[in-house]
DNA sequence: ATAAACTTTCAATAATTATTGAAAGTTTAA
DNA sequence: TTAAACTTTCAATAATTATTGAAAGTTTAT
C-alpha cells in the first residue's frame, strides 16, 4: 500500500466512522484530511482532495469550528483562509466527548430524570416505569461522568491506571 | 405528568437516542417499550402501541434478537409469539458495548493498523500519516479495551472504584 | 390434507439527510 | 470607490435510509 492508497483508505474509513461519534461523512472526512496534513489546507485544497462542493466544504468546516476541533489559520500575505485541526488525539477525544455529552447525553439524562420522577400511583406498570427509567438514569449518568472525568485529564496516566485496575 | 405521558416521552426519547448507540428509531422504540412493560408483548401489541406496520415490527424485532437483547417468549396455549427484552441495565450495556465494538470499532482498528503500517518512504507526509494514524490506533484500541473490560464485569463495583479514583 | 393464525420477505414508496451550485455577501488591494 | 478574490447562504436536488403492505411462507389444530 503506497501513500495515496493509505491516505484514501484512512480518510474514507474515518469518514464512515463519523456516525459513531455523531457527525456526518463529509465533516469526518475533512477532519481526517486535516489530521494527516503536514500544513494548513485551504477550502480549494479540501474541495479538490475530497471532490466535494464549495458549499458543502464551507458548511462542514463551520461545524467543525463550532465543535472546536478545527481552527482558521491566517497565513500572512495570503488572501485565502486556511484550516488546521487539533493534532493531539487525547485532546481531540476530550473535545468530542464533551460535545457529545452536552449535545446528546445531557438531554436524555434530563428526560430520564423527569420520567422517573412521576408520582407513583401504586399500579404495577407505573412502578415498573419508575424503576426501569431510574436504573437507566443512574447508568447513563454514571457512564457520562466517567467518560467526562477520564477525558478531562490532559495526561493519560489515568487511562493506564484504570486499565491496570480492571485487567 | 401521568403514566401515559411519561411512557410516551420515555419511548420517543429513547428512540431518538437510538442513533447514539447505532440503531434506528423503530428498533430503539421497540426496545424501550419492552423495557418498561410488565409482561411480554406480541407483535400486535407493539404495532398498535407504536403505530408502526407489521413488516417494520417484524424486521426490527429480528434485529433486536440478533443483537441479543430481545428474546422470544413462548406462552403455553398461545399461538402468537411474545417478546421480552433484557431488563438489567448493566447487562444491557454490556451487550450493546460488545456488539458495537464488534460491528464498528474493530473494523476501524483494523484499518488504522493497516494504514499506520505502510512502509516509511522518508517523506514528511508519509511520516505524518504514520504518526497520526498510529496515535489514533492506540487511542481507539485503548478506549475499546476499557469499555469492554468495564462492561464485562457483572457487578458494578468497578464503576464505583474507577469513579473514586478519578474524582 | 386443509384452512386458519400467524410471521417473514421485499419491491414500492415515503421520509430524512446530505450535497450542490449559483446568487448574495464580505473583505482587501489599488 | 470599485472590482477582484474569496466565503456564506439556501432553495433545489440527489442520495440514503426507513417504512409500508400485500403476497408468500410457516406452523398448528382438526
Amino acid at each position: 500500500m503506497n501513500y495515496d492508497e493509505a491516505k484514501m483508505k484512512f480518510v474514507s474509513t474515518w469518514g464512515s466512522l463519523g456516525t459513531l461519534w455523531g457527525i456526518n461523512k463529509a465533516m469526518a472526512q475533512i477532519q481526517a484530511l486535516l489530521f494527516i496534513s503536514t500544513k494548513p489546507l485551504s477550502m480549494e485544497d479540501i474541495m479538490e482532495d475530497l471532490q466535494i462542493s464549495r458549499g458543502n466544504t464551507s458548511m462542514n468546516l463551520r461545524q467543525l469550528m463550532d465543535w472546536g476541533i478545527v481552527t482558521k489559520e491566517i497565513i500572512p500575505g495570503e488572501r485565502k483562509e486556511y484550516f488546521t485541526t487539533e493534532k493531539d488525539v487525547q485532546e481531540l477525544a476530550r473535545v468530542i466527548a464533551k460535545e457529545r455529552s452536552r449535545r446528546e447525553i445531557q438531554p436524555v439524562i434530563k428526560v430520564l430524570k423527569e420520567v422517573s420522577s412521576i408520582t407513583d400511583d401504586g399500579t404495577e406498570k407505573t412502578k415498573e416505569l419508575i424503576k426501569q427509567t431510574k436504573a437507566l438514569h443512574d447508568l447513563t449518568q454514571t457512564a457520562d461522568d466517567m467518560i467526562n472525568k477520564m477525558v478531562t485529564q490532559k495526561q493519560n496516566w489515568i487511562t493506564k491506571s484504570v486499565l491496570k485496575l480492571i485487567k
